[in-house]
DNA sequence: TGTACATCAGTGAACGCGCGTTCACTGATGTAC
DNA sequence: TGTACATCAGTGAACGCGCGTTCACTGATGTAC
């Protein structure tokens, strides 16, 4: 009864998935304000209060939509990102970049979830912290690789840090690139800023007028950030 | 009874005023989607049915928030900018950004009814277009008057723009910035979107665990981004 | 292997709520002569 | 300046809708002996 599931346990784990993926699908064309349990159970051909056996609240159904939006975005990325020749950290870089785009483009509901305006009423709670953190240590993971090989260019310390900008660097280098320098990692931070800046930007409608389509840009962008970072050609 | 408006039209024009300001104030606490007539109607202690005096329906009273949100954010920008040292473009610069991030502060609800998720069933009618340019317009506005002070430093050509990028570019440095060179164009739509891509992420929670509170994130990335687009300390 | 009991999934009715919008209406304000 | 009529603001009831959540229940699945 421990290793092989018993049928129960099979049927849950399966309806769970279905809740999940029908919730997912209503994202798509309502948003997250217009999900609604009653709308999951009627999809599936349930009561509306047999959802409760499988999630004790709505806001817990949106908590497992983030986490897996979060998740469904990293793994793009990190897939893209596996596909490039790993002595390229460059391109590297940008298939990040790429990946993450793609995804979001395919996800829009998804990506409005994780990255567009707070629910109101709802608090994300800090489960959705490790997988909101894959795509920013995927950066750290290409300059830390172009660091060991010699190809990674230290920023100039331009404009200097403030005090307290420095420790919090600091902290999160500690944390996570203890081996990256001060300069690059602020530079990250603000590529990480600006990579889903422009994803906002395109998904949500302020391109029009501009730079839309923003295919060209963004490759654009995402070269000038890698050189910003400290990627050259 | 043309120049002097009647006591009907003054009252409705007050009245309509008290509408915009009573839905003002329940964006703030529910977001878009939990603004309601009947909420507005409530508070104002009218019968539901009199607000379709004023607005012809939800939407319509949205579109007026949407609008008023953008111009309310450019003329904050445009304050804060007007107070800097004519003759310091990078201080200007800042100023936008600074000015934008407060006003962003101050009204995070209206921030992301402009800048958040797109709101499901409504489609942003044109108006909104001029009044949502307030800001770049004015990131312009400084680079030419740099430009024409000699102050004004061209960025590379680099990476280099793909043809379709270089035609939208300018198209649209044709409209608004004729006498500013491509690449300084280029990254000022980068800067754009940086800009708003850190407040988004101020707002809307990414900076939990990184840098938050992201004051001196802020400054040191808006002076980065001034160094970027050419305007050198 | 079979029986007795406990656990769990799913039902359907109900509670209490709020919403946008329409409509026929009353009464006040404005306009034309 | 006064009267007759048209315009408009605001009312209150109603339509039709959907929502999250609770609860007592039936019947199937699993467990212990």
């Amino acid at each position: 009864m421990n290793a092989s599931r018993t049928a129960r346990d099979r049927a849950r784990a399966e309806l769970t998935r279905e809740i999940t993926d029908a919730a997912r699908r209503q994202l798509a064309t309502s948003g997250a304000d217009g999900l609604s349990l009653r709308a999951v159970a009627r999809e599936l051909g349930l009561a509306s209060s047999a959802i409760y056996r499988y999630f004790p609240s709505r806001d817990h159904l949106l908590t497992t939509l983030i986490i897996d939006a979060y998740d469904a975005l990293g793994a793009a990325a990190e897939l893209t990102e596996a596909k490039e020749d790993r002595a390229d950290p460059r391109g590297r870089w940008r298939a990040i970049c790429r990946g993450a785009r793609a995804w979001a483009r395919e996800h829009p509901h998804e990506y409005a979830l994780i990255f567009g305006s707070p629910i109101p009423g709802y608090a994300a709670p800090r489960d959705t912290v490790a997988p909101a953190s894959r795509v920013p240590l995927l950066f750290v993971g290409v300059l830390r690789d172009a660091a060991s090989r010699g190809t990674l260019r230290t920023p100039p310390d331009e404009p200097p840090l403030t005090d307290g900008l420095a420790a919090q660097v600091a902290t999160l280098a500690a944390l996570i690139a203890p081996d990256l320098p001060g300069p690059t990692v602020t530079r990250t931070i603000i590529a990480w800023t600006q990579l889903f800046g422009m994803l906002s930007f395109e998904l949500f409608g302020q391109f029009v007028g501009s730079v839309d389509p923003s295919d060209e840009f963004f490759e654009h962008a995402t070269a000038a950030m890698a050189q910003f970072v400290g990627l050259p050609a």
